[in-house]
DNA sequence: ACATTTTTTTAGATTAATCTAAAAATAAAT
DNA sequence: ATTTATTTTTAGATTAATCTAAAAAAATGT
């Protein structure tokens, strides 16, 4: 007897998508209370969600150890942010929308089930390998363009680099990005680094201005 | 207090259309074991569902007496036919499914909440009347273009007419219309009625082919 | 190393949507 | 006008996702 596909709840796959994001940025085992603060829940109800995920052999669990996604939770957190990605691209290039409008609506399209629908709009969409923040788009097999950009934080005076995408793509921090008309595709010089407040001197589109080290962290550029 | 705007979930949101294609259809209430079939589920379960739809007055429900939408649920209904049908265009148009695809998908997306994005889909699409499988989409204010179209059936010998909406969108239908190469906008005409099953003979596309009565009964026409 | 703090898990409840089985109301048939 | 059949509702359970409060484990500080 075949055992038909696991269909995920929206809930559950909100888990994943998130436990993927946060295991991105360790080695170790993803806490708990990392992803009840990610959710906006409860440790409680994080245990007991990691405990039916595990049931399901789609995260690897131990108790009081934190958590890993396995292969086949993998797999499914990358499907989900393939579309979120491919959605954020068709808002912003076929609708109009702005690149920091669209985050709340990608978050409820990319539960939509159907492979040949996301198939259909990658083509439609000229199968585009990033997103507009910036971000990669894994293509149908999990497969994750490697970026390699750095922080502008990292940056040495003088140096120049194409703003590429950033870390953080909260909306307060894209609203902030646009009232001061910075854009993807825009080429960034570092001309000095304020040593009282850690604060960056940059040039751009024939004028400069000053942002603070927490802005300068969260650009990524590709240096030339 | 302001009272926010009542979320409604996918499942009451369904309820409400149901209701609602169910009611277009008879002045009487909707019975219970109507809504029971159309959901799928049994109909202790759509007791339950129209006491809740009643309290938020939604629906004009009393027990054994079936059910009417209210003003404000038949308004959410709309609005919910309204992005169904947007989104079929969609699916259609800008990505190429064919007309009998589109269904289960748009009955996801049907669901996603914002009115900037259903707006910005609308315009997107050139604003259209009809969705692919000719029937009306509403405008924002859910005001409906009337079709006065009519069944096939009603047609007498000779008469000529131009296909242009489906009575019954079942997946089984559109596929039987798709295999049999007749399609909206084609000009189709009734040469004759076998009077032993009733079935009937129709020109169209320079050939002649015969259809059962139950096939003329859901093939809409405008006659010129 | 032990006491304290923090994190995580368990136990027990709650809400939404569903179900089955039984009871009540309505409709149909003789 | 009764009886029979159908429809609808109620009562009581179940499942998924959540919560609070308390218990258990792990981490931290002196």
């Amino acid at each position: 007897m075949e055992k038909l596909r696991q269909m995920l709840s929206h809930t559950e796959e909100n888990y994943l998508k998130e436990i993927y994001a946060l295991q991105e940025s360790t080695q170790k085992g993803v806490s708990t209370n990392a992803i009840a603060q990610k959710i906006r829940t409860k440790a409680s109800s994080v245990t007991d969600m990691l405990q039916k995920l595990s049931n399901k052999k789609l995260v690897e669990y131990t108790k009081y150890k934190g958590s890993r996604l396995s292969g086949k939770g993998k797999a499914k957190a990358i499907s989900i942010v393939r579309k979120h990605r491919l959605w954020e691209t068709f808002l912003v290039e076929k609708l109009n929308f702005l690149w920091d409008e669209v985050h709340d609506i990608a978050e409820q399209l990319e539960h939509i089930k159907s492979d040949k629908l996301i198939k259909k709009l990658e083509a439609y969409l000229g199968n585009p390998k990033f997103d507009p923040h910036g971000d990669p788009i894994p293509n149908c097999n999990g497969e994750i363009t490697k970026v390699n950009s750095v922080g502008l934080s990292e940056f040495k005076i003088n140096e120049e680099g194409v703003f590429v995408g950033v870390k953080d793509s909260s909306d307060s921090f894209l609203k902030y990005l646009s009232k001061n008309k910075i854009a993807i595709g825009d080429t960034l010089k570092l001309l000095e680094i304020e040593p009282f407040d850690n604060s960056f001197l940059i040039y751009t589109n024939s004028r400069q201005f000053v942002i603070s080290e927490n802005v300068a962290k969260n650009l990524y550029l590709k240096s030339q």
